[in-house]
DNA sequence: AATGAATGAGTGTTCATTCAT
DNA sequence: GATGAATGAACACTCATTCAT
């Protein structure tokens, strides 16, 4: 009736799972001191403090400090990735201007989600902190759209998908950041309309 | 037998011209330093020594050193719009393609000019440096945009000039630095003749 | 019907055994610990490291930092002594001049066993980590030499056998620490030749 | 009847007395905690604090850390060696025996001047701090005394001028050294006589 | 106006040691 | 016994700013 021992790596969870916590929450007291204090008075030991743990613990969990602010910058994308890579997936089959429209409104969401968080890293943090990451991510979604502009039928009217692909990646990215952290006076129904209408227009003029 | 005095506005320039002298060294002093040594490392002492003056001594014309790095970049942001006004001026009376091709060939121009510093100001600084600037810039140039979408004969399709002219300033000013910044496998008239035509499409949909 | 138990110390053999198997261990992690980071760079957390245990267990067997690296020093001068003592102890019987150079070869050859762990003690130590071990043995050998200039027929022409071994001890044991750290462009055997020579004069100027 | 105005030169004296007067003074203070504290508790916010002065303010007169401890043992070497040349130059003219007497006589009260500081170089820093400094005068002093060996007449009876005063440079140092650290049971003129005797045995066996 | 020495709170990081498990 | 996460005081060093000269 004994019941049989878990596989070694399973009863090494509870540790791991101790050890990730820790790392979660020294995540999260990087968060909130960065938007509390902002880039420039966010020390270990006001981390440390936030997170209730000394600074020396700190060192446990992350190598140096930038690791900890990195970290922090990763976690936010890739809340963000997760919510893009889920309105993306699910709009696919629409037709060209409501698969943009989709998209935009999908994206306009995630990054309303959090907005001072955004705000943080579009004003704050020197591009620098999040280039890599940033970057990656343009060229991950850069493929996808050149691949998309390639195999829709018809195809986009466009010279060279890869060249499309790059600017309008760049100019949505850019232009929706820029709408939730300035907040102009162009209602959003509006605003998704005429990026639309721009994007449509960019790669099926005929249309 | 008293020489009359001059006014006091007279008496008090070489002093003004003094101080705006040494208010330029130290700027460039400071660009320097930004240059060779890079955000992180811009410190005051550095400023004054590569100014060839005592610390101290800055606190004479700067309030404190943000002061000082923001006037480096104003200096810059200045340089930048003489030349993109000289730019502009010369065109305006192109029919709409044109204009738009000679004004993004300029901007690419103005932008390449001093990369490196493109680069300090795009990658290294956090935007809340130049944040006030550039939006004064962007509200400035919008303005004129929307003008120009209005008067145009015949005018431009668009149903709103100020919601274009946001999207507009902001993705020609984003897509030009970055493609400056990231040096893509695009050719430079490639990439003109594709913004161009993104713009034209978007501002003139019929044509 | 209980089997007898061992007497008392019998059965904390295995134990005692076992703690000093760990005893060693951690000597040994030290030693190299030391030798291949250098005094400054040997923190615990290196040393049990290297052991293979954990910091806390470290606790276990030495009461703090200091007591380990002592023991490490310690080990070694034992080892030093018990070569020593081999050394001298088949060349007693020698006329004075032999047994001088005898010792002194048997002396450098001990010594350049591990030039680097002597290395480490003669220039990265500070002398008080081991300087009661030093002056311990210093004072041993000190005992045997003076005896020795008392008891040898004919005696040696020393005034203060005491005072002669003291000088004696220092001598040769600083003088052959030095060469065999600094290498000297003096060829072994000239070196022993010149020792032996002022070792002789000095405690038997008639020779 | 206007003073000539001193040339430029002296005229920054004072500047440079103050600085050197601060140097000094930081110096004093590093001694003066290095013998209070010993080597390991020798930090740079104690010797500011000694020297009443503020952390940051050492950092105008020494690169780092080091650099003050090396310049605590430097002066300590200065005046010892200024003290020994004073020393030596007086006996020069003496025959052998006696000028090995003075000489013995003089490094024991130069020796003998600061034995807290002694015992601080000798038993609580590790050589490396010092090795450089102390090598060089080995050096040096070794010079001479080969010079010395060639140059007398008769000359002395060593075979190689330079190994005998490598021998003799590092015995002398030690054992004065040592005799002056340990104070062991031997009066100080049979110690100087000892030596003395001993050091002529060597290069003079004749006599 | 100009200096530049002085400041001192602050930084990121280390590490011998402890103690709940 | 053994663990290893947690500690927290201490470290060397920086730098924007001040102020007596």
């Amino acid at each position: 009736m004994a019941r049989p021992r878990p596989p070694a790596d399973l009863r090494r969870k509870p540790q791991q799972d101790r050890s990730r916590a820790m790392v979660e929450r020294i995540i999260s007291a990087g968060q909130a001191v960065l938007l509390r204090d902002g880039y420039e008075k966010a020390s270990t030991n006001r981390v440390a403090l936030e997170a209730g743990i000394s600074p020396g613990s700190l060192y446990q969990y992350f190598p140096d400090k930038e690791s900890i602010l990195t970290a922090v910058i990763d976690r936010y994308s890739d809340e963000l990735s997760a919510r893009l890579t889920g309105v993306l997936s699910g709009h696919l089959d629409l037709p060209g201007p409501e698969l943009v429209r989709a998209t935009l409104d999908g994206l306009l969401d995630a990054l309303s989600e959090n907005v001072e968080f955004l705000r943080l890293v579009g004003e704050q943090l020197p591009r620098s902190q999040f280039k890599d990451k940033a970057e990656a991510m343009e060229q991950r979604i850069g493929d996808l759209v050149s691949t998309y502009l390639m195999v829709q039928r018809p195809p986009a009217r466009v010279q060279e998908p890869p060249t499309s692909a790059w600017i309008l990646v760049r100019l949505v990215e850019h232009l929706t950041v820029q709408y939730v952290l300035e907040s102009p006076a162009i209602p959003r129904d509006r605003f998704v309309e005429e990026l639309t209408r721009l994007i449509v227009a960019y790669v099926d003029p005929g249309a």
